[in-house]
RNA sequence: GGACGAUUAGCUCAGUCGGUUAGAGCACUACGUUGACAUCGUAGAGGUCACUGGUUCGAUUCCAGUAUCGUCCACCA
């Protein structure tokens, strides 16, 4: 073996085998039992790449490596997730495009463009550290196959009833000027201010109610107040006349108005929020006034106020209800206000056409699905479960956007009849494509195509069904779904994971997969999110560069499941060298190991430290398996560490030189049999997490005892129970600590040797010998 | 407002169904170059385990409450 591991050299040697030989590809042939990971398909068009992303696909990568070892037939495709808002928004930003200014066709170019650039830096940090998906099966969630599901799915839920389309009051992102979902909703808390207005009733009296959206006051509908508040108990029925617009509405009773609240009168307007729309739902005799637009400015029913942007809007209304003596009072308050996760924008309810699927119905047995899963760790099926029972809002799945899955449709422009194109003709375009059959209920060929595009997460819903279409099997495609693992970050839960959920549901009566492994997000050294404003975070390429891709990795599995992890260089050192340090072990004993013919030991021919170190290899496998199987990947590692540099280096490897030095044949042979068995295995529990310096060290020499082609095909160390617990070489070892104590304290090197070390304990003449050889004293003495 | 989680050495964190003297890494101090390794080893200093009660023979661990921090959820006009 080479002196010094040139990491850079031999990992760009390592991952250039492993594609070549296929290490990591999917055996379609095999009966081995089906592991299948439904791997998170980044956004191509995120930020810039940080340790943060290295540690979250680390660490389904862990648990892959593990489950292939152990025998599974791994699935572990890659998918990019390119379509949707998310990389519209990007493309905007990077080019400074005006969407209204370049046509659908050249802004889906420069989209598709840019997520080709995408894909190939995530594919280049995927490859740099080594991580272990199968690359022959990978997708993006704008190609055909991905449209064709997606598509697909739209049809499936159609005939079954789950889709609808309805012009009602949806979510509105003035910005992006699209409708958006509940789960693209940020609640931000901020100051703001109520507003107290005057207002006249037509039977002369007066009353004042509270707000904190005074610019809807022209999209008034009503008011109410508690039936029970004697305040107001003679004004229900009447009309109020409002300031400014001199609009009559009615008063209304209702029980769930709060007296105690601003004033105990509550007014609705279309639409200042969620509660503005389930109270016109209660009092359809209310007429709503349709004053704001989809560009968020006030049309000619706002009156004077036409024209306005909303903000603008609010400071004129306050001045002329100033003006007109109808302000009556002005206070500060907290107040929860909905914004646009993709781009702050407050969120308005505007009324357009749009397509839902009904989710609101399925609240029950969508709880019941979430529970089906085994969730690690455990509580972070609360996420899950808090956010479908505060779902208010049917998942509306249409955006008026470019790119992105059409939807599969059309209308008849003779009698507005939805047409759907057959399966086998998806995936369609509706603007360039045609129906085949003219409407079948008026026989027009007259068509419009649907416009919108579908919700990216209407296609990342489905990811498990299109991992496992990408075999094109159909017998294993039932294999690979559901899915074993889903491993995910924690904020899209609501998202991701819902929607999957949601999708698994309707189409299969299924879960999606039977496992969730959930990660939390990288932190810069003080403890801050990495975020792109900050400039928080290094390149994870100058951490290879630096340290080497296994220092990196070793760095990831300091992650707890869920939990945040902290930018640490010294974790990354600590990294390296351990990677040195199997480097040097290895080096040594190897060394020895190649220029001896080892034979099978008898058991009577092992020593006790052999005995000791075999009970603790077993005992370490035992943990690391456990861990492992948990999705306790850090436990595991720090399982290992503790005993390849603590028993294996810091005792057992002292422990045999004089053997492995010496001419005892027989003993020379036991202890070199031992320590290649163990060092065999320590490289074989590291392996998941340090696949360059592992797979290095097994074909330097392990490979032609083997015969695995690579580390990563080798089976995982077997637990066995061969020569039962060590507790007599434990006490043997307090007495090595002892003695190195003292010599310390006396300031004599250790492995310089002493005449005589005197000690209470009655002890083998084997178990002397083992001391004086081991701790160079020339006579241990038993008082 | 509701829910969940966290609080352990100077720093970052472990702590495996409650049990002698609460651990690791880094940093710090002292010593040591020994036939794989100074990218090392040995020894040491450093903690009222956030606080207050309760259960128990015994609590860092279980229960209740308080404080601080974090996250998720929440239509209150």
């Amino acid at each position: 073996m080479q002196k010094k591991y040139d990491f850079k050299e031999r990992e760009e040697h390592w991952r250039n085998f492993w594609e070549e030989e296929g290490i990591y590809r999917f055996d379609e042939s095999s009966n081995k039992p089906i592991y299948s990971v439904d791997t998170p398909p980044p956004y191509v068009s995120a930020e810039h790449l940080h340790a943060g992303h290295i540690m979250s696909y680390s660490q389904a990568e862990f648990i892959v490596r593990y489950k292939r070892m152990k025998g599974f037939n791994v699935y572990y495709p890659m998918g990019f997730d390119d379509n949707g808002l998310p990389t519209e928004r990007f493309v905007e930003k990077k080019y400074n495009i005006d969407k209204s200014k370049i046509s659908r066709k050249e802004f889906v170019e420069k989209c598709l463009e840019e997520t080709k650039i995408g894909a190939k830096n995530y594919q280049d940090l995927w490859r740099s550290i080594g991580i272990s998906v199968d690359w022959s099966k990978t997708y993006s969630t704008i190609n055909q196959h991905c449209q064709r599901l997606s598509q697909w799915s739209f049809l499936d839920l159609y005939k079954k009833d789950k889709i609808y389309r309805k012009e009602a009051p949806v979510l509105w992102c003035t910005h992006c000027q699209t409708a958006i979902s509940q789960a693209d909703l940020e609640a931000e808390e901020r100051k703001s201010k109520f507003y107290f207005i005057k207002a006249k009733t037509d039977d002369g009296g007066e009353l004042t109610f509270a707000t904190t959206r005074p610019e809807m006051l022209p999209a008034c509908m009503g008011m109410s107040v508690n039936p029970t508040d004697k305040r107001y108990k003679d004004l229900i029925g009447k009309k109020a006349i409002l300031p400014l617009t001199k609009q009559k509405v009615y008063i209304y009773a209702d029980e769930n108005v709060d007296p105690k609240m601003g004033t105990g009168v509550v007014y609705y307007c279309s639409f200042g929020g969620h509660d503005d729309i389930e109270w016109l739902t209660e009092h359809p005799d209310a007429k709503p006034v349709h004053m704001l637009d989809t560009d968020g400015k006030f049309n000619e029913k706002a009156g004077k106020y036409a024209g306005l942007k909303i903000c603008d809007a609010r400071e004129k209304i306050v001045e002329d209800l100033k003006r007109a003596d109808a302000l009556e009072k002005v206070e500060d308050r907290e107040n929860v206000t909905f914004t646009h996760e993709r781009c702050g924008t407050d969120v308005e309810y505007i009324m357009t056409k749009n397509w839902f699927i009904d989710i609101l119905s399925a609240k029950e047995e969508l709880l019941k699905k979430g529970r089906e899963l085994s969730w690690y760790p455990t509580n972070m099926k609360q996420l899950y479960e808090s956010w479908v029972e505060g779902l208010k809002w049917d998942w509306c799945i249409s955006r008026q956007r470019y790119y992105g899955v059409p939807f599969p449709v059309w209308y008849c422009k003779k009698c507005g009849e939805v047409i759907l194109p057959d399966e086998k003709d998806l995936p369609v375009d509706p603007t360039s494509d045609m129906p085949q059959r003219p409407c079948p209920k008026c026989k027009s060929t007259e068509f419009e195509a649907e416009n919108d595009v579908m919700d990216t997460w209407m296609t990342s819903s489905l990811t498990p069904k299109i991992g496992a279409t990408l075999v094109q099997d159909e017998k294993i495609q039932g294999k690979l779904y559901p899915s074993s693992l889903r491993p995910q970050a924690f904020e899209i839960i609501r998202t991701w994971l819902f929607y999957t959920v949601v999708k698994s549901l309707y189409h299969d009566n299924s879960v999606p997969f039977t496992d969730v492994m959930i990660s939390g997000h990288g932190l810069d050294e003080h403890g801050r999110k990495i975020s792109k404003r900050l400039k928080n975070y290094v390149n994870p390429h100058d951490i290879v560069e630096q340290y080497g891709a296994d220092a990196l990795r070793y760095w990831a599995t300091g992650a707890t499941l869920g939990g945040n992890m902290r930018w640490n260089e010294e974790e990354i050192k600590k990294g390296k060298k351990t990677v040195t340090k199997l480097w040097n072990a290895s080096k040594f004993v190897i060394g020895f190991l190649e220029s001896e013919n080892i034979e099978n030991p008898a058991e009577n021919e092992l020593e006790d430290a052999d005995k000791w170190i075999h009970d603790r290899l077993m005992s370490t496998i035992g943990y690391c398996e456990r861990y492992f199987d948990n999705y306790e990947y850090s436990k595991a590692r720090n399982e290992v560490d503790g005993f390849f540099w603590n028993d294996f280096c810091d005792y057992y490897l002292e422990f045999i030189k004089y053997r492995v030095y010496g001419n005892n044949k027989q003993s020379k042979n036991a202890a070199l049999y031992m320590v290649s068995k163990v060092l065999s295995s320590i490289l074989k529990l590291y392996a998941p997490i340090l696949p360059f310096i592992t797979e290095e060290i097994y074909q330097n020499y392990f490979k032609n005892i083997d015969k695995d082609k690579s580390i990563h095909l080798a089976s995982w160390p077997e637990k066995e129970d061969l020569y039962g617990k060590s507790k007599e070489f434990e006490r043997i070892l307090k007495l090595v600590d002892q003695i190195r104590t003292h010599k310390t304290k006396q300031g004599i090197s250790i492995g310089k040797e002493i005449p005589e070390y005197k000690t209470k304990e009655k002890l083998a003449d084997s178990q002397k010998e083992f001391l004086e050889k081991t701790q160079r004293v020339e006579k241990v003495i038993s008082l």
